[in-house]
DNA sequence: GCCCAGGTGGGTA
DNA sequence: TACCCACATGGG
């Protein structure tokens, strides 16, 4: 498993280049972003965070004083407004809460302590949290989203019924515990769904991973 | 007008 | 466990 992994993720590298994953100028702000992205396109997520930065909200300090209903004014763009900026607010209290708001004191737990943390917090799922222990505390978790799933599934590589847990343990017990190649492996991913395995497009014929693919004839969606 | 985008929580059977 | 729904903007 562990080279066909590599064998995919060569030929995704081949075929798009490095992806400079994730955008983002601070630790915090790749936090706030990976809530923001939730069932969002990224576009709307630059938007809301450059109206955060423009209100000076983009730290954990400003934005737990912050009241809920400004928050959530000014990350309009992204989908679920309400809900994020109860999110936002979620994971800040949990900051000064535990942490006396600081980041580093939170990002010294160990990976399976720091993951347990963030998923205890309202509105941090598993890809939320796997998101920010990879992009945000620079440790190695990797982060299965719906590309993932849906790009392994016609390779053959997974079931569809496979869990979240199993997806990643797959690949964490297949791949070395390597920051920068979970990192670009996500990111390409992710740009190889958006080109090619969209939901209702069909299987990948004519792509970078066909050559790959151990399923003679793929399901649509 | 329609589809869908870097999900999660809560409710029901 | 396994579905189903709410959340509710904006670009192609």
């Amino acid at each position: 498993m562990k080279k066909r992994l590599l064998e995919i993720y060569r030929n995704l590298l081949a075929a798009y280049g490095a992806q400079a994953w994730w955008p983002g100028e601070s630790p915090f702000e790749v936090i706030v972003g990976a809530i923001l992205t939730q069932g969002v396109a990224w576009v709307n997520v630059e938007k809301a965070i450059a109206a955060l930065k423009g209100a000076r909200l983009l730290s954990p300090d400003r934005l737990a004083q912050a009241p809920v209903e400004t928050i959530a004014d000014l990350i309009r763009p992204c989908l679920y407004y309400n809900e994020k900026a109860k999110k936002l607010k979620a994971f800040t209290s949990l900051l000064q809460d535990r942490y006396s708001s600081d980041l580093f004191s939170l990002f010294a737990l160990e990976i399976p302590c720091l993951r347990q943390e963030l998923l205890s917090v309202w509105g941090i799922g598993e890809e939320t949290a796997d998101a920010i222990i990879l992009y945000a505390a620079n440790k190695p978790s990797f982060v299965i989203d719906a590309y993932t799933r849906r790009i392994f599934q016609r390779l053959g590589i997974i079931d569809e019924k496979a869990t979240y847990a199993a997806v990643r343990t797959l690949v964490m017990t297949s791949l070395p515990a390597d920051v920068p190649l979970y990192s670009e492996y996500h990111a390409l991913l992710v740009r190889h769904g958006k080109t090619r395995c969209r939901r209702r497009n069909p299987a990948c014929h004519d792509c970078p991973l066909s050559a790959l693919c151990l399923v003679s004839d793929v399901a649509v969606g």
